[in-house]
DNA sequence: ACCTGAACACCGTTCAAGT
DNA sequence: ACCTGAACACCGTTCAAGT
């Protein structure tokens, strides 16, 4: 796989750049930082189902095959997104304020950004952070205020993947169908089922998808608070 | 979408079989029992990569297209996949343990189960119950466990939500490589996260995944126990 | 009612040939 | 070094024609 940017680009001579044939755009110089932009603006033109290597080489003027000087895999653009995007995600309170309130504000803010790319979940979930520098960084940065509140050193690790996970499953909720808790015609066999879903709504400020969040997390706080020392 | 099982099946009258041609493998009666069934079979054999929809059609003796005749789409097949695979999950604790144990034992369960199908995750987190009744049967057996140990009413569901999310979110982790954690050349300039992979590898009893699912599930036990009246 | 076989409209990816 | 165009080996799904 090609190592990051080959941003030097353009080398040719002053006067001998190749003349650009009249009535086609220009094509854009090919690497992996327009490849990964030009994605994102698809996904969020076209959603995950429009974006095909095929629609993504039409959106740079190139061939489908002009792609595979650049990345290996469609998987590769995947992960390049997915790096991309986590740079959006909000550490900064890891620096201003109290433990509690930055896991909580670095928490919304990582559900927010992966709740518009479930599809993303499955490529994250399993990737080596050595793949994913940015990532990385995030990692470094939460690493770094778990530290700072005293929290145990052997379970930071376990704490970060605990809360992530949970961020994960969280996303998808997000983007749950209305009626997912409507039992329909089985309403009658599971009443217990059934009374709680109607209690949620006769409730009902927060979105269920945000209730259920905003409930884990807290618990999640809570319990990992306890343990710093 | 045609429903649920019509089993009562061969209804050729006493005398009248159409008789079996030689050479060929009975071609068993197709229904949505038989094609979910043989579906895990293929999954279990071939993952989630090898199984299609001609692979599936192939165990089954059948063309392809015999199989639109019982399902919409290649999504209903793993929809029946995940209903069937959760009555795999145990909820029985919820009618022997205390609450705190009975939410363990689930939990534990039910990532056990998902953590080999992780595919179907994205399904369904997204799944209206009233396409899934052994799901459904699930939830309203640990709504009642809820119910009785004097859980609030009105966050049975959020709990029960969150408390699923986590569990998605760490059966992903199950499936992860095991150099997920190495930094690799980026160690020097992420001192905090890489100091905290190694005591957790100094540990090291359980795998990492195990680590994290035991810490945030006890967290959330304890936060929601709280909740109790 | 439910099957087959052919076809459709795609996919991601490879590779020889060019410049 | 990096592009194009053609080809490959698939996909899921549809549908006319059969029984």
């Amino acid at each position: 796989m090609p190592s990051a940017t080959s941003a030097a680009a353009d080398s040719h001579p002053a006067g001998a750049r190749p003349r650009r044939r009249a009535g086609r755009p220009p094509a854009a110089v090919l690497d992996q930082d327009t490849i990964t932009t030009a994605a994102l603006r698809l996904v969020r033109k076209s959603g995950y189902e429009g974006f095909t290597m095929a629609a993504l080489a039409r959106t740079l003027n190139v061939a489908p095959s002009a792609l595979y000087n650049h990345v290996a895999s469609k998987r590769e653009v995947l992960v390049l997104i997915q790096d991309h995007l986590t740079s959006f995600v909000d550490v900064s309170a890891f620096d201003t304020e109290s433990w509690d309130q930055a896991v909580r504000d670095w928490a919304w803010s990582y559900r927010e950004v992966f709740s518009k790319h479930t599809p993303l979940i499955p490529v994250i979930a399993v990737l080596p952070v050595a793949d994913a520098p940015k990532t990385l960084a995030m990692y470094e940065a939460v690493s770094a205020g778990f530290r700072r509140t005293g929290f145990p050193q052997e379970r930071i690790i376990s704490a970060i993947v605990a809360l992530e996970s949970f961020i994960f499953g969280s996303a998808y909720d997000v983007t749950a169908p209305a009626d997912i808790f409507d039992s329909g015609s089985m309403a009658a066999s599971t009443p217990n089922f059934t009374s709680a879903v109607e209690r949620l709504a006769r409730q009902g400020l927060e979105s269920p998808a945000d209730a259920a969040f905003s409930l884990g997390l807290e618990a999640l706080i809570a319990g990992f608070g306890a343990l710093r020392r």
